[in-house]
DNA sequence: TGTTAGCACTCCACTCAAACGAGTGCTAAC
DNA sequence: GTTAGCACTCGTTTGAGTGGAGTGCTAACA
């Protein structure tokens, strides 16, 4: 059996029609409401046949039929179809207060979920593999120095390190010329506590003091970044009765306030390369708490590795296409703005 | 008609039940499981007249009763007995990982979340009146500067700032010299625009590059700073039946979400002085969306100003004593963590 | 005067069966 | 290949009936 041009509208209809409803549709609706000119017992062995190749699904006998996974995957793959959309609202919503990225990532999310009625995460931009700009330990007082390091793309890293003795400023001068020449352009990776070590050596300063403030910058510079991660619009998820029982709801939300979905979710989409968009449905999820969910992820990207994702969570009747494009016309929002500043 | 002895017991008893059942208690429980030795229909007596003064309500004739907003008042502020509980756990889990302040403090709503399986939140301490201890500009490049700015409490906040021409490290020298003088000791709310502009004109540096810098300053000082909030345990709404029903629940979510309900709080509580603990029952709650739950909070001190509020959000019939014990013990951890370091 | 036993009454929660209706699968006719 | 028609299935809704928990009141008791 093959699927035809007949049944692909048919099941592009069911889809289209449970994606408004969300209550499962029978053959008289798409009998009714297409321009197939077909009667409902035909769209009924139609039916059938997208249900033996898999394409939709009985919740019980005599119910109608909600696409599977396998449908929407076709979906999204083949039969929807690009729109567009009036956005100059993001454009306008992230002019607003762009002074600082933190409040950007956050109006964006708050704008996409306000926009899709789903619940949205974005993370910050990871510098991952990105190079050491610039280097300051200063003197703060006599008990405190201030470590404050640069990498490219802006991002400052500081560390206070507080002094049993006091240090004096020719030694401060000097750690600083020596680490900015010995570490500039170094990638995070590239600097361990044996490149440190090795400065030190050549530094041929062998104060307890030295050494503890080396210890310190490299502790700084060591430390697993975290992402911050913001959300909005969790509460979304009770606008879509199939998710809204207490059981599943508190899954979701707290795997929704874990964070640690969408880190996950970024990492699985690493190696594919295409649009930048992955559109999980239910249990293709890496994630398995999800599986009753789909999450449609993009990745941003600022330029010099510089790099993000963005994510929305909503049920498996997903407005595809919308969120879709939304996610695209982001992206490029987010580039334009970053790249001025 | 006054609240006697037994009267207080019987209502103490109700309470005590409904926190433990959730369900309306009526007389025949309080008289088979407490020592008063009062038949049902006593109890039944005295309930009535608790009604009328207003402690306890009826959901509807012929049902139990549960405490009223007033009822539970009374409990917290007489009633409940101080309960001396088991907390190594707290400072055992939270001496994991101290080496940062973002981490003990998500560590520690983590930790309070899951001993009492309520929702909870904690503000990240602000320095409100703290002074500049140092700042320092320094050239990362030809293009760039970066001012770092450090308040007592240590905390830092920077700023890259772009030049459209070159400066001269003499320059910088001198403003450093000129911003460290004159700004030392005072507090970001005496730091002003006005404030800068006399600095820039004792100076006497009139170049348009050296006002750039030293706007970017100052709005690297006025920017107001985002109180970080963390948040865990949301879930934990779903294991009240009161609260899990989707309507409910949407809006406590999205309110916790929201994040501003801590700052709120906290403000309120900020004129009563007492053991630093306030409880907000129902509607007595500054926030509206709250009138369902209840809400304790504590503010714990970090010394110099440095204060930080931390909330438990569950429903009315919390364990108010565990909870209010728990934060105690959490405010004595937490100073005696960051005294230290 | 306070306490208690007894009883009628109320109201919710639960169960069960019946009615309903949306939708299917199959067959026979076009 | 398409369609009309019909029997059948199964989840949902409705409404009546029942049990139980709990109250309020009254009358008797200490």
């Amino acid at each position: 059996m093959d699927l035809d041009e007949r049944k692909k509208k048919i099941l592009k209809a069911i889809i289209q029609t449970y994606l408004e409803t969300g209550e499962p549709v029978g053959s008289r609706t798409i009998s009714k409401y297409t321009d197939l000119n077909l009667s409902s017992a035909t769209i009924r062995n139609e039916m059938s046949d997208l249900e033996e190749m898999g394409y939709i699904l009985q919740p019980h006998t005599s119910a109608g039929r909600i696409p599977s996974d396998q449908g929407y995957r076709l979906y999204v793959d083949e039969l929807m179809q690009e729109k567009q959309q009036e956005v100059a609202e993001i454009k306008e919503m992230m002019i607003q207060k762009t002074d600082r990225m933190e409040q950007v990532l956050k109006q964006v999310v708050k704008v996409l979920a306000s926009n899709t009625n789903y619940a949205t995460m974005i993370t910050g931009p990871t510098y991952h593999g990105n190079k050491v700009k610039f280097i300051q330990l200063s003197k703060v007082n006599e008990e405190q120095i201030l470590a404050v390091i640069v990498v490219e793309g802006n991002l400052v890293k500081n560390q206070i390190i507080g002094l049993d003795e006091p240090i004096n400023d020719e030694t401060i001068l000097k750690l600083n010329l020596l680490l900015n020449t010995q570490l500039n352009g170094l990638t995070i990776e590239e600097i361990n506590l044996g490149m440190i070590a090795k400065i030190k050596e050549q530094a041929g300063i062998h104060s307890k003091m030295v050494t503890e403030v080396l210890d310190a910058v490299a502790k700084a510079i060591a430390v697993e970044e975290e992402v911050p991660v913001y959300t909005s619009g969790a509460n979304n998820i009770f606008r879509y009765p199939e998710l809204a029982d207490s059981a599943k709801a508190s899954e979701l939300i707290s795997a929704f306030e874990e964070k640690k979905l969408l880190t996950e979710m970024a990492k699985d989409s690493e190696g594919k390369e295409n649009t930048g968009i992955q559109v999980y449905i239910g249990s293709e999820s890496p994630v398995s708490t999800m599986k009753d969910c789909s999450v449609v992820t993009a990745t941003y990207d600022l330029g010099g590795g510089m790099r993000g994702t963005i994510g929305i969570i909503g049920p498996k009747r997903m407005d595809y296409e919308n969120v879709v494009d939304n996610l695209k016309t982001l992206k490029v929002q987010l580039d334009t703005i970053f790249k001025k500043t």
